[in-house]
DNA sequence: GCGCGGTGTTGATCTGGGTCAAAGTTGCGC
DNA sequence: GCGCAACTTTGACCCAGATCAACACCGCGC
């Protein structure tokens, strides 16, 4: 969680990854300048909304700590996570007005944002903000596709397989948490929020999470906190195959 | 279908999709003279693999005519389609050396190809080539997450009457083929194709196509000439609201 | 006209995951 | 430390859609 001194002006910099892997990766100074004129920081508590479907939305982003997702809800309730955002991920569309999902915190957050004017001026007066915003969506467009195969033709054994393996990934990338081997980490979502991500009930998600632990696919310490011993295993499970699949 | 006439140099350019739709439309003359030199065409048969997942792709291009399908397929043969692509749509990604799907064409299928390298180069020179990559493929991933809820929420029933809401609305943009207040169009997809889209078998695609034509939800003239007598009656078999949903 | 392969329909049966219900666990405010 | 609420697990039963199977339709080559 980032503390008030590393918000200074002169530290924020370089804690704030959509300045770094967004936009500023190969800004020139007088860019980086004008950056901090519309850039502000917003602050969220675990099960908070960052902004509801259909709400106007002034601004851009990037998740600079903390895990939120994004949902759409039916009218009758059901509900389908369609993406979930960690540290780095950007958030919002240059040139929509209104947002077009739920994003809500699950976990303590910290965002990065820029007022989305000016940020779509900027854009359009430096190229490579839009070239890497695309390469950014192009990500996000696979992993979405990716995601198409696990909601339409996987099982819910291998649907909960394929969700550990992301998050496994996911967390490796900012935490590197492996012990001897093994990898360490910290489901940052309850088992409600799980199912809506994987097109499955609560109830099943619980079972096949047990089902797993049983097997030795998983160690599980409380509720939250997971061990995969053999990653190959869990990607097998997931239905991949161990050169990448989900990881493409 | 495009004929050879429209192929000749002095033509062309008004039936192609990407020149208008992805990079000219705000093109100056010296643009649109490199563009002829790396642009070309390719067509292809019902049936006919337009590149394998994996493959390395060296053009990007998008479909002037015809339909294709783009599909994964997991090592058992269980196969997810992630894309329908119909005319304009844009097909490659900038910035990758391998496909990283199938590519299928469904029906006679025409494309307009740029070699990759040299329009990367544009791309980079030429900035509003990239902002419009960027919304078209932000487009992309909104109907990628649409359809993430339609495979991980909807029934069977549902499922059918989102595809057909989706097929009568991207036909209709092209065709207008209506006949009094009556939307009419030909699937361009078999049973199959449409199973493998909504994670289905064929068999309860066909059951639920049934079922809507006996309920009255749309008319069947052959296997696949569908009239739909009242669009917001299939819309709400859908489970959208009548508003918009997946049509956003 | 006939056979054949691709496509589509329909029926019978099975089953993975949903639904409903109950009870266990954890953490927090008082 | 108690009580409550949120979260999780587990069991019993059910049903939507998968699977297996048979047959109908249609265009095409001979």
């Amino acid at each position: 969680m980032l503390n008030e001194r590393s918000l200074s002006v002169s530290q924020e910099c370089a804690e704030c990854p959509i300045r770094h892997r967004a936009v500023c990766a190969r800004c020139e100074t007088d860019e980086l300048e004008r950056l901090e004129e519309i850039k502000y920081y917003r602050k969220f508590e675990a099960g908070q909304t960052v902004i509801w479907s259909g709400d106007r939305m002034d601004f851009v982003g990037s998740v600079v700590s903390g895990i939120a997702t994004l949902t759409q809800t039916m009218e009758d309730g059901r509900t389908q996570m369609v993406g979930l955002l960690l540290p780095s991920d950007f958030v919002g569309r240059p040139g929509r007005a209104n947002a077009a999902y739920d994003v809500v915190a699950t976990t303590d957050l910290v965002m990065c944002c820029f007022r989305k004017s000016p940020f779509e001026k900027l854009m359009s007066e430096t190229p490579h903000i839009a070239q890497r915003l695309l390469e950014m969506t192009l990500d996000e467009l696979d992993a979405a596709r990716e995601w198409m195969l696990v909601l339409g033709r996987k099982t819910a054994r291998e649907k909960i397989a394929s969700l550990l393996s992301i998050i496994a990934r996911r967390d490796a990338s900012i935490n590197m948490t492996t012990t001897h081997g093994n990898i360490v980490f910290d489901l940052p979502l309850t088992r409600e929020a799980m199912a809506d991500y994987l097109g499955l009930t609560l109830e099943t998600v619980s079972r096949q999470i047990s089902a797993l632990r049983k097997d030795g696919v998983i160690e599980l310490e409380g509720k939250r906190h997971v061990t995969v011993p053999d990653m190959s295993r869990l990607l097998e499970e997931a239905g991949d195959d161990a050169d990448g699949g989900v990881f493409a």
